[in-house]
RNA sequence: GGGGAGAUACCAAAGCGGCCAACUGGGGCAGACUGUAAAUCUGCUGGCAUAUGCCUUCGGAGGUUCGAAUCCUUCUCUCCCCA
């Protein structure tokens, strides 16, 4: 994997770049739609590609594992076959679940124990292991496994869990070095910062992360609830340590806002499952602000989705009639909203691409962060 | 013509003397959602104040009772069965 930077902007840490690989370019900064189980919900890989013109998406290597399974997958040649996609997936490591599925999982030095949420049945993760099926899931990029400590953590659990996330990504570091790709693609890993909101534990796993000398660096464990300031103010110290020459990720971020104020702080990558859940339950985002579309006031709201012609969806459809679709049922409306999201998601991104490369970007940035932060 | 059942808030449907401004579901209105156990979850849904409160409600009218959606009388309407 390659990595160049193309522009560095001169008021802020934002960053222009390209990443690529035998499977082809990633222009940064980029925005990676969450396709857990091998689906990004309710959209097609044919959607993804022309409507949304997603350069990667994102797989789950817990859920994956546990359906449709390894057999499957390894039978398939690979999630990329198995799904019909061809371009980047970037698969998370299932550190996630380690925090979302608290309640069902068991951890200790050699990895974390998960009881199934299908069947119950029990299963061991571990830093080694976790390479492997990712290796079977054939993910062009992989994640290390990390343990993502709940908001708040007390400074003691935080140093902990952070030291435990270093010892296992040496351990997969290892792993990963002594095995092959099974398939065609090339394969990475990129290691996650942790620390919680701790500032000599952020900048010591930085540090530590730094030293692996991946392709890529990822932070994690943010966007768990702390207030937002607390999140910008660990990624800005975070990206001190992290190497400028490589992509950064931070994972699961997050609002439009979000996204744009991280990029100025020299993020690269970005995925979130905002736009698809959110969109799901009926929240549009917009060039002009978010909009509850099943909100009444929509409901004789003949103007585009979003008139500023940001994506194609937004055009097609008015706001009145998405909001019908949502408040009826129809399955429809979910999608249609799943597909503007990400769409507009998207181009926020490559429109931040291009004010970085034309020298605009701090400007733009202060001004569309206001209106894509107000409820319509 | 004979016999029976029933009328409760936007709809459906509980409640059958005080704990009822009235269970529950739907609908309606709003909110939450950040490396997806989520096409999910939460709140409100008679009026006014919006903590405790006050006022008008359970087909209409009248009555019994300290007290009625709940008991009695009567009227109106609906449905079912038999002829």
């Amino acid at each position: 994997m390659k990595f160049q930077i193309k522009v560095t902007d001169k008021d802020s840490s934002a960053r222009a770049g390209k990443i690529s690989t035998t499977r082809g370019e990633i222009e940064t900064p980029v925005f990676m739609p969450v396709g857990t189980v091998g689906s990004v919900k309710g959209v097609s890989t044919g959607d993804l590609e022309e409507k949304i013109n997603a350069p990667v998406i994102l797989g789950n290597t817990y859920h994956l594992y546990l359906r449709p399974g390894l057999e499957v997958l390894k039978e398939a040649g690979g999630l990329h076959r198995f799904m019909g996609w061809n371009r980047f997936i970037l698969t998370d490591s299932g550190g996630y679940q380690v925090f979302s599925l608290t309640e069902k999982r068991k951890l200790s030095e050699q990895g974390a124990v998960f009881s199934s949420h299908i069947d119950g049945s029990k299963h061991l993760f571990t830093p080694e292991n976790v390479v492997d099926t990712q290796r079977i899931i054939g993910s062009d990029i992989m994640m290390a496994f990390d343990e993502c400590p709940p908001y708040p953590s007390d400074y003691r659990y935080a140093k902990k869990s952070m030291e435990l996330t270093h010892r296992w990504l040496d351990r997969g570091l290892n792993h990963f070095k002594s095995t092959e790709p099974p398939y065609a693609n090339d394969q990475s890993i990129f290691p996650i910062v942790q620390g919680s909101i701790y500032h000599d534990l952020r900048k010591e796993s930085a540090e530590f992360v730094a030293g692996k000398n991946c392709h890529g660096n990822a932070i994690g464990g943010l966007s768990v609830g702390e207030p937002v300031d607390i999140m910008y103010e660990m990624v800005s110290l975070v990206n001190q340590y992290l190497p400028a020459d490589k992509p950064r990720y931070l994972m699961g971020v997050g609002t439009p806002a979000n996204i744009l104020e991280c990029i100025a702080l020299g993020v690269d990558m970005f995925d979130c499952v905002m736009p698809t859940r959110n969109g799901r339950n009926g929240t549009v985002f917009t060039s002009e602000g978010v909009i509850n579309i099943r909100n009444k006031q929509w409901q004789k709201d003949f103007s585009p989705i979003d008139p500023a012609g940001t994506t194609g969806y937004g055009l097609k459809y008015s706001k009145a009639y998405l909001r019908h679709l949502v408040v009826a049922g129809e399955m429809l409306g979910p999608i249609i909203a799943s597909i503007h999201n990400l769409a507009f998601y998207l181009w926020l991104v490559s429109e931040a691409r291009n004010k970085i490369l034309s020298g605009e970007f701090n400007l733009w940035k202060n001004q569309i962060v206001k209106k894509l932060a107000q409820r319509l």
